[in-house]
DNA sequence: AGCCGAAAAATATTATAATATTTATTATAA
DNA sequence: TTATAATAAATATTATAATATTTTTCGGCT
């Protein structure tokens, strides 16, 4: 008879993130507290405290006193977090050149002997985790964690998307044949050659992802959104202002 | 009588964020339940989230079952944000090349002017939130909002351990001066020339912020901090239920 | 004396209850 | 019939109470 309760409100965090992640939780669902504390079993505080932080990592969106709903994460923020992804990676690159790798490189072809067997079983969700590992790896060999972690979010809420929409099959195959020739070029030490294979790469990600959204949105979409309301004035708090269309 | 009650967590949030940034709350200072509900006047729930945010955010840390501690942030850490800054801020930069400022040149101006007046009062605090006016409107012209607040939170959390170790009068004259010979290159177009002003703006300041850590480090840390725990390695058995009696 | 262990106190965490705000409904007037 | 105002229902938010965990204290034992 352990300690069982280990952060109440972490277990919700992650359960619900989740579900947000695997489509059981569609955009713009709406995450009542009734619901959901009867669903999951757990009281108010710890369920609050989860979708707090959802909300502020983006996966959910708040609004006062009409509660929570799963975000619609629109074409335009996946844009913007594939600009944020470059940046930070184009960092990691630089920095990069100073203190080699070295071993390091073996992590990196470990992780690509993962991509390579979920590519040949044909398992899409492990496609995407074997890349976010490949490039928080290379990521860590800055030894900077903060940034490390940080790159890790914006992966994440990419990635919700790419569920969302499904991905393409061929892409995988490409994808690795693009870190092959990053890793080929990082093993020369030829620096000039690894930054134009990251480019290459991102290149070709975004605008495969891109693609994807435009297909994908219409495809499915049988959530209501949360119904627009008079705007209240004072908006001008931080966060990103709630997104609608009208249908 | 309209809602008055306007979002008391976010209260909650800004006035302990505040406290810590303006070291009204120093690092390593326990934020027990009790304490802070009395003093703020609030109850449990709202406070606990506005605790959890920050604790997200790197202002305070918590650790389960001991409860909330102002954020004792390290130079390393310090390093890392300044490394994340670096690598927003240059890819700003490289994306300023394809759409220029144009107009925006003028709100540039205008915060330089109000830094000017900042560091000609002396006003340190003044002069900080000026910086950090300047290179977020430079951020903004990229349009990638969340981009945008990325880098205001990676300042604010700079921003608060240089309140925190003192700044330097003479620097507020010199990143001025940066400030300008960036705006001038912009101005001309030569994006060459912005970098080189850029690199060497966020290097010097780099070296001023480092500096002024070494020093302040011994200069005040009156605080206790969370003493260490024996590992979670809990065989520890201990009966419960021990009825408290009227204070 | 020093160390181990149990009980008590303190406090963080979770649950339940109360309150305030919003949305839906219905009735009434133009 | 439509629009608007008032009321009722639903539900998010906050407060209060209960519970669980940790730290401290105190007493017995080696």
């Amino acid at each position: 008879m352990v300690a069982r309760t280990r952060d109440l409100s972490q277990q919700v965090y992650d359960r619900l993130r989740e579900a947000i992640l695997t489509s059981e939780l569609l955009p713009g669902h709406k995450l009542s507290h009734q619901a959901l504390t009867k669903r999951l079993g757990v009281s108010h505080t710890p369920l609050r405290e989860a979708l707090s932080q959802l909300s502020r990592e983006g996966y959910v969106q708040h609004i006062q006193n009409r509660g929570y709903f799963v975000a619609d994460s629109t074409r335009l923020e996946v844009e913007e977090l594939l600009d944020i992804r470059e940046a930070l990676e184009f960092y990691v690159l630089k920095r990069l050149k100073r203190p080699l790798p070295g071993t390091g490189l073996r992590a990196l072809h470990s992780t690509q002997s993962s991509y390579q067997r979920a590519v040949a079983l044909g398992s899409a969700l492990d496609r995407l985790r074997c890349d976010r590992k490949f490039h928080l790896t290379l990521a860590g060999f800055t030894g900077n964690r903060t940034l490390t972690d940080q790159l890790g979010q914006v992966f994440d809420r990419i990635n919700l998307k790419r569920r969302i929409n499904g991905l393409s099959p061929s892409r995988g195959r490409q994808a690795l044949e693009e870190h092959k020739a990053l890793m080929s070029a990082l093993k020369g030490k030829d620096f000039g050659r690894a930054r134009a294979a990251l480019e290459r790469h991102l290149k070709k990600n975004r605008e495969n992802i891109l693609e994807r959204m435009q297909e994908g949105a219409s495809s499915l979409r049988p959530v209501q959104l949360p119904p627009t309301r008079p705007a209240a004035g004072g908006s001008v708090r931080h966060r990103n202002a709630p997104r609608l269309r009208e249908s």
